[in-house]
DNA sequence: CTCCAGGTCTGGT
DNA sequence: ACCAGACATGGA
C-alpha cells in the first residue's frame, strides 16, 4: 500500500476524481477480517472505479434492468449511433478512436435535452423494451427542471439517493449505481443479482432474505462499501465465467 | 422450450 | 411492510 493513501472519506472521494490507482482504497475495507474480500482484492489488483459523467451514468443504468451486460452495451451503442451528435474526427484530427474504428462515424450519447425530443417508439428501436418509457419520462422531467441533475450530484449521498429515486425507472439499485459510478459516492452499495449470490454463497448466508443480505453488506463493508461491491461483483462474474 | 438477465412498478394481502 | 406478476427482448 502506498503511504500517501487518503484516510478520510472526503479525501478518498478527492482521490477518486483524480482517476489514479484506486487499489489504495482497499485500506478502508474490512479485508483483514474477511477472507473472501481479501481473495477478491488479491484476484483483481488493478481494479479501478473511474468517476463517470453523472447524466450519462443515469442513462446507462436506466437501460440496465434485467438485461445482460452485453445487451446493455448494445442499447447504449444504439442510442449513441441513432440519436447522439457526431463527434468530429476528420482528417488531421489525431483522434485515437478513429484509428480504432476506421471510417465509422463516432457519436456521443444523446443528452437528456435531446432525449426529451425523441418519441418513445423511436427509442424502442434501440432494443430498450419497457425501459424506453422510463427514459422518455425521465427526459421530459429533466427538461422541465434545468439544473436538477447537477444539484442532485452535489447533495450528500442519502439526499441524492432519495432524489434520484423519484425518477421513473430509478429504484434503490439504479440510484446506488448512478451515485457510485457517476458521483463517486463510496457509501453506495448497489445490490444486484451477482451481489446477492456473492453474499449468500461466500458468506454462508444461504437462508437469508434479499433484504437481510442487503443490510448485511451495507453494515459489514462500511463507508467504502461501494468499492468492496466492485470486487465482489468482479470476482463473482469471473467465477461464473470459469476465469477463476 | 424454459430460464435468466447489474430491477422497478403496481396492485394485491 | 411484504409478495407476486408484469414488463420487452435476446442469449444460454
Amino acid at each position: 500500500m502506498p503511504t500517501n493513501a487518503p484516510h478520510s472519506l472526503t479525501a478518498l472521494r478527492d482521490y477518486l476524481r483524480l482517476d489514479t490507482d484506486f487499489a489504495v482504497l482497499a485500506d478502508a475495507l474490512p479485508w483483514r477480517s474477511d477472507p473472501h474480500l481479501a481473495a477478491c482484492l488479491a484476484a483483481f489488483p488493478g481494479l479501478r472505479l473511474p468517476k463517470q459523467p453523472f447524466g450519462e451514468t443515469l442513462l446507462c443504468f436506466l437501460c440496465s434492468a434485467t438485461k445482460q451486460i452485453v445487451q446493455i452495451k448494445q442499447m447504449v451503442a444504439l442510442l449513441a449511433q441513432n440519436h447522439g451528435a457526431v463527434i468530429n474526427c476528420g482528417a488531421g484530427s489525431p483522434n485515437p478512436a478513429k484509428a480504432a474504428f476506421g471510417n465509422a462515424s463516432l457519436h456521443a450519447l444523446p443528452t437528456w435535452t435531446e432525449l426529451a425530443q425523441i418519441p418513445e417508439d423511436e427509442l424502442r428501436r434501440c432494443l430498450l423494451g419497457f425501459r424506453a418509457r422510463y427514459i422518455k419520462q425521465t427526459a421530459l422531467f429533466l427538461a422541465e427542471c434545468p439544473g436538477w441533475l447537477e444539484e442532485t450530484e452535489a447533495l450528500p449521498y442519502p439526499d441524492a439517493k432519495a432524489r434520484l429515486m423519484k425518477l421513473p425507472g430509478v429504484g434503490e439499485k439504479v440510484a446506488d449505481c448512478v451515485l457510485l459510478f457517476g458521483a463517486a459516492k463510496l457509501e453506495a452499495f448497489p445490490v444486484d443479482t451477482w451481489i446477492l449470490k456473492a453474499l449468500a454463497r461466500r458468506y454462508d448466508l444461504t437462508d437469508w432474505s434479499p433484504a437481510q443480505l442487503t443490510r448485511f453488506g451495507r453494515v459489514h463493508f462500511g463507508e467504502a462499501a461501494g468499492f468492496a461491491q466492485q470486487y465482489l461483483f468482479a470476482y463473482e462474474r469471473a467465477s461464473a465465467l470459469g476465469a477463476i
